[in-house]
RNA sequence: CGGGGAGUAGCACAGACCGGUAGUGCGCAAGCUUUGGGUGCUUGAGAUCGCGGGUUCAAAUCCCGCCUCCCCGACCA
């Protein structure tokens, strides 16, 4: 592609609203443009890097023996009435209404349209194993689209589902997605890390996330330096402490703690350290109140509360609920004597001689134990964090790490084909539903994941297997010998299978080189006057900073170098 | 949905408090200049000041209503 016959329109002032490195770089340099919230324009050098994603997870999909299909974006309210998700997905879902004033959707996943096909086509156990994806819009009304390309609310997906007889089926299913995605994360030169999740509305038993490691990443998650535990820190857990040390307790005792509610206060004034506090909070749980108790050096994990709760979700109480369950201002809530129900966490069960509020507005207790001066019910509802022990090899500390959800894997059971009626014939005749798993990978999202993985001051540094050319031809001045190597070269390169983006545009050197690495392709080839009297073409990787250590390539051999280069980058 | 902020030329912004000829930089067009990291100079085109209403002789500016967008949070296969 000739740059001055492209559509590429670099700026050079970020798009003031943009707060992400993904979504500046790709405005900046002509990839996307905004047309609404959540919703872009993909231009052509941004289409290119989108076809890219897609082919690899097309070619893994394949590979995994996935069938490709395409369903509709445009659907009937009424399979989504069917399995009870018109009413469940509420405001995400976009609704609409055809001349007859028949509902419709704008599918925001489509499980129920391809368990529809699955009840339709999948007679027998004989069919089976099958796996169905599909690459497509998808629709969501997010209450705050953000991020470019990072959370939109039109935005492309590939989903698959696997259906199998049963169970173990299904295992074996989901394992060779497992295996696909790892594919897929591997080749786009992205470090991820696969992590146990919260399986969220869709209640299925077994799933995973593919975190794309990113500090700007949403999601918050907790790995271990020495086993292969990594979890969301939504559901991850930490080793138990060790039982209480038989020190000996002291009396507990009321403290005057005027105007000192929070941890940090109490501490100071107190002259305690924070995991000799035992941190109460109250929660609305349903139609009760509960006390959740950690360590004060510990924060609750609201999602591990939640399910000890056997709950959903579980709000914070307002400050009149406080007020009401415990008779104290808030700052001043502890387990001794508090009557309704009662969690401990793990750790703060066995803190000696703990600091509690005593249900008293200004006042604490000292010397509080468990056992002695409260019960409740142990349980780990406590946030992971960098340092804690890892509870699988109960060795390794755990890191935190910032993610970015680029891909999910569940098993689904037989949720859908039983509201659906999606039956099979077994062996022995009988009437059995299909055993489902959903397997989405944000491909449009991961046009944005790489980036902010990927970049420095100056722009993108795309991996070759995403970059939209995998070659920046740069042209020096107006030297017509320097013109005709560069036409040269761009022919050749191309008859060899490498995609070239030739900047021929009449522009200063300074102009080029830096859209060339605003635009981030990973190698760039640079023709000059100088270089080129010499019988010289300079080659230089986007990662290299400086641009003296371009390397010099003979003009006979460069076709032959570069090409060689781009394909050791490719595999 | 809660909190905060912003809508003025293609982009980034000033002007608003204190009403009176709509401005700057980048970009765009033309000319000269320059040519290995966003060259310098000159000239020019380009705006229903988000929308609707009100106050006023006069509204980008003051008042009322609405819309859109962004950030933090809640939310989120």
């Amino acid at each position: 592609m000739l740059f001055s016959r492209a559509l590429i329109p670099t700026v050079k002032e970020a798009p003031q609203d943009a707060a992400n490195a993904s979504h500046v770089m790709l405005t900046r340099g002509g990839f996307i443009r905004r047309v609404g919230a959540g919703m872009y324009d993909y231009l052509p050098l941004g289409l290119r890097v989108l076809r890219k994603v897609e082919s690899i997870v097309r070619e893994e999909m394949d590979r995994a023996g996935a069938l490709e299909i395409l369903m509709p974006a445009l659907l009937p309210a009424e399979y989504f009435k069917e399995t009870g998700r018109w009413d469940r997905f509420g405001d995400t879902l976009f609704r609409l209404k055809d001349r007859k004033g028949s509902e419709f959707l704008l599918g925001p996943t489509h499980e129920e349209i391809v368990t529809d096909i699955a009840r339709r086509e999948i007679k027998s156990y004989r069919d089976m194993p099958k796996n169905l994806y599909q690459i497509q819009s998808k629709f969501r009304d997010e209450p705050r689209p953000r991020g470019g390309l990072l959370r939109c609310r039109e935005f492309i997906m590939k989903d698959a589902y696997s259906f199998d007889a049963d169970e173990a089926g299904a295992k074996a299913s989901y394992e060779k997605m497992r295996v696909a995605y790892c594919r897929v994360f591997d080749r786009m030169g992205l470090t991820y890390r696969m992590v146990a999740a919260d399986s969220g509305a869709m209640g299925g038993s077994t799933s995973a996330e593919f975190q794309v490691l990113a500090d700007s990443g949403e999601d918050a998650i907790v790995a271990c330096g020495a086993c292969d535990y990594a979890a969301n820190v939504e559901v991850a857990t930490v080793k138990a402490p060790p039982a209480a040390a038989a020190g000996t307790q002291e009396p507990r005792a009321e403290v005057h703690t005027p105007k000192h509610g929070t941890i940090d206060e109490v501490t100071a004034f107190l002259g305690v350290t924070k995991d000799k506090m035992l941190k109460s909070l109250l929660y609305a749980a349903g139609d009760q109140v509960v006390m959740a108790v950690v360590r004060g050096d510990h924060d609750v994990n609201e999602i591990l509360l939640a399910r000890a709760l056997g709950l959903s979700e579980v709000f914070l109480a307002s400050e009149a609920d406080v007020k009401k369950a415990t008779g104290a201002d808030v700052g001043f809530a502890g387990p001794v004597g508090f009557t309704g129900k009662l969690l401990v966490d793990r750790a703060a069960s066995v803190v000696v001689n703990g600091v509690a509020g005593a249900n008293k507005t200004d006042t604490h207790f000292k010397g509080v134990n468990r056992g002695r001066d409260f019960e409740g019910d142990v349980v780990d509802i406590r946030l992971a964090a960098t340092g804690d022990i890892c509870p699988k090899c109960e060795k390794g500390a755990l890191q935190s790490y910032r993610g970015i959800e680029a891909g999910h894997i569940f098993i689904l059971g037989t949720h859908y084909s039983e509201k659906m009626r999606a039956l099979f014939s077994g062996e022995g005749q009988e009437q059995k539903p299909v055993v489902m798993g959903c397997y989405g990978i944000g491909v449009s999202r991961l046009v944005a994941t790489a980036i902010e993985q990927h970049n420095d001051a100056d722009g993108i540094r795309w991996p070759m297997s995403l970059a939209p050319y995998h070659v920046a031809l740069v042209t020096l001045g107006k030297d017509q010998a320097v013109a005709d190597a560069g036409k040269k070269l761009y022919d050749e390169l191309w008859a060899m299978g490498v995609e070239v983006l030739w900047d021929d545009r009449d522009e200063r050197p300074g102009v080029k080189f830096k859209d060339a690495d605003l635009i981030g392709l990973p190698l760039r080839v640079t023709i000059g006057g100088k270089g080129l009297a010499g019988g010289n073409i300079e080659l230089k990787p986007r990662t290299e900073p400086d641009p003296k250590k371009a390397e010099f390539v003979p003009v006979a051999d460069a076709a032959r170098v570069i090409a060689a280069r781009v394909k050791s980058l490719l595999s």
